[in-house]
DNA sequence: GTTTGACCTTACACCTGCTGCAAGGTTCTA
DNA sequence: TAGAACCTTGCAGCAGGTGTAAGGTCAAAC
């Protein structure tokens, strides 16, 4: 398979494909004599592993790490709970982070609802007496 | 004030504050005989700004729509709130998909809980499976 | 046989929001 | 007069790609 077809087949860009060969994330295809890269099933079903550990917001380091397992099956897994683990973690504190900031800009929203002129502006008005008070951060 | 002094008041790395005025974002100071940049109060407040919507999530050009209006005070401010509920849509779809994100890696760690051999660690074969369903995504 | 169009190749620049480094100039203190 | 603690510039690098230019290949239509 070509690599337009290996990226219809995934939603990855082919771009983005030769970026993962490059990175070590996806195994080297056969190339025709005319230079152009030929995929098997293999490819399809590594590319589809690093897109969906991708989609559950991991590194390519760290898949990287999960790879090497799939190379090294005799391996002890603890580290892959652990990786598991970190993510979650890290997941729960975006998520936090991000409740806080929507709490913070839900009341910026409510300073100003009429269409005024910019220096009237709650929001404006407000953003810059907030400034005021993050001195010394 | 010197740049590192701006610094240590408003927690901004001096790199970070060069950054900013060649981005437009923080307006050129005086420059000493000996090249050196000088601060003002006024240069305070707006990186104190800067920063202060940068912890808010805008990103650089979004603080730069918002320094316009600071500048042009007659502008309608209807584009700030826009601005700002855009931010707010952004924030809420940030959290529900790290929530989603959240709950299948919850799903992939109750998989494995022993310390198995990579091979018999049931993440990696949830992963590995997860990612043949994802095909033609 | 040639031309068109869809594909493929490489190499490189660019994106965001910084951070770090090297090589040098300045200012303050001992 | 030395040394530390500043400051300057320019450039490279991070992640995870995206976009572009300049060219090679292949199949089908004319």
């Amino acid at each position: 398979m070509l690599i337009g077809e290996l990226a219809r087949h995934t939603g990855c860009d082919t771009g983005t494909i030769r970026y993962y060969e490059r990175e070590g994330l996806l195994q080297k295809p056969y190339r025709a004599p005319s230079g152009y890269r030929k995929y098997t099933e293999a490819h399809l079903a590594q590319l589809n592993f690093v897109r969906h550990c991708r989609s559950l917001g991991m590194t390519l380091a760290e898949i990287r790490v999960l790879q090497g397992f799939q190379a090294n099956p005799q391996a002890p897994c603890a580290e892959i709970n652990e990786l598991i683990n970190r993510q979650i973690a890290r997941i729960q504190q975006q998520i936090e982070g991000l409740q806080a900031l929507g709490k913070q800009l839900a009341a910026l929203r409510t300073c100003c609802n009429a269409d005024l002129i910019a220096s009237e502006c709650g929001i404006l008005k407000a953003l810059a007496s907030a400034a005021e008070n993050d001195e010394g951060d």
